[in-house]
DNA sequence: AGTCCACAGGAAGGGCAGGCGA
DNA sequence: TCGCCTGCCCTTCCTGTGGACT
């Protein structure tokens, strides 16, 4: 680009008005003055809490939901005001939250413990100490607290998945050697079939109280997204049917709220660096395109090494045949392997790799069988032309293919 | 009815990096 | 510095299995 145009470039963004006003408020961290269609979940949850303001202990509670169905949001508006009004009444409690998911902050048992009795007060270095003994410093960090003390862990469910559910119930039990304090849990999960991985004793106790929240529909994604795009973008920057389609696509992937000011704020981006000066439907179009590859290019960065090399491999082979099995994978890939120099993996980890990029959605693995040929994993790749090519970049850079 | 293929996937454990206390 | 911890990636060994073929 010349000089002259680079220049141009740069003025013409500057006399283009903005479509933002407050991008901030189609952030998932936004907390929205009034939080619309969820009335029931907060008066259920405020009365499960409350009785932690006269020094009681509430149930434990279990909330359920898939992603973006505001489990998160009301869980942190109860809870705020459910604190604020325990200061203003000089009420001893104490609402701890943390989010299992967060990698490299609360991932593990170990993790976990270490911020709560971190967030009580207590110094816990980031590794190095067996586990007991955290669990100890956590322990005497709670004798020190008086009244309540609720514990939000919001997506445990990834965590038990992960680590079993020992310490979930280790911390159930922990009122019976606590005198002043009383600590009750609040478990956020997104998998509704969560409980059946866990102990049963652990899971009654736990889900003394169970609040659901169901997936918003279109009309209620409308209604939201209205009330969010009035605060985030300037006026009249949208054509008709922007937020209708927005709403539309969320409510089709299970009715996701986070999606759907995802896609609009993606939207206003990709409308903003187009010549357009109003944000039209074809953006929201591009905006679903653009969060499906950046989900997946991300995804596959953050892979090991031979997880990328094994899709790379996946990807070169369904280039001549549609679907492939585990074996051929298996075969190609050493030649790949010899071929960066790179020594192979087991055919063991190369098998769990695969089911790994199939979970992840990066490609479709299903197992079938073959009677008399054996059972294997019929793999499939469904992504389009743009991603396939950034996902054999990467590879390529990486290994100098 | 039984066999047998080509894997799936569980369990246990090894080796290494990063990080601690003493 | 050493000994020990955890998390991560990986190997070894193993048992399980749907259904075409005999």
């Amino acid at each position: 680009m010349s000089e002259t145009n680079l220049k141009s470039k740069f003025s013409s963004y500057i006399e283009k008005e903005s479509f933002f006003d407050n991008k901030d408020a189609l952030t998932t961290n936004w907390k929205p003055e009034n939080i619309l269609h969820r009335d029931q979940q907060i008066d259920n949850l405020a009365s499960i809490l409350a009785p932690s303001l006269r020094g009681d202990d509430p149930s434990n509670v279990f909330v359920y939901g898939s992603v973006g169905t505001g489990k998160t949001l009301i869980t942190k508006h109860v809870t705020d005001q459910l604190g604020e009004v325990a200061d203003d009444e000089q009420v001893d409690l104490n609402i701890l939250y943390i989010n299992c998911k967060m990698k490299k902050v609360a991932d593990t048992e170990y993790r976990l413990l270490a911020r709560l009795a971190e967030q009580l007060g207590a110094e816990v270095p980031s590794t190095g100490l067996p586990t007991d003994e955290v669990y100890n410093r956590f322990f005497e960090a709670l004798k020190g607290q008086k009244g309540v003390v609720i514990i939000a862990l919001d997506e445990i469910d990834a965590l038990v998945k992960k680590v079993g559910d020992e310490f979930l119930y280790n911390l159930t039990r922990i009122n019976d050697d606590l005198k002043e304090t009383k600590v009750s849990i609040l478990g956020i999960s997104n998998d509704l079939n969560f409980t059946e991985y866990m102990d049963s004793r652990v899971k009654s106790s736990l889900s003394e109280e169970e609040i659901i929240f169901p997936p918003y529909n279109a009309i209620e994604l409308r209604e939201i997204l209205k009330d969010r795009t009035d605060r985030a973008f300037v006026e009249n920057c949208m054509e008709d049917g922007v937020i209708s389609k927005c709403a539309a696509l969320a409510a089709q992937e299970h009715g996701d709220a986070r999606r759907a000011l995802d896609l609009i704020r993606v939207a206003g981006e990709l409308a903003e660096r187009s010549s357009k000066n109003i944000i039209t439907v074809e953006h929201v179009d591009k905006a679903q395109e653009k969060i499906e590859r950046d989900r997946i290019v991300e995804t596959v960065r953050s892979q090991p090494k031979h997880s990328k090399l094994v899709l790379y491999t996946i990807l070169e082979m369904v280039e001549d045949e549609e679907e492939i099995a585990t074996g051929d994978v298996y075969s190609e890939y050493k030649q790949i392997c010899e071929k960066v120099e790179v020594s192979e993996l087991t055919q063991r980890r190369v098998s769990g790799l695969i089911s790994e990029l199939d979970m992840l959605g990066v490609i479709n693995a299903k197992v079938i069988s073959k009677g008399r040929y054996g059972r294997t994993r019929q793999i499939s790749v469904d992504l389009s032309e743009d991603i396939r090519r950034q996902v054999n970049e990467l590879v390529e850079e990486k290994f100098y293919i």
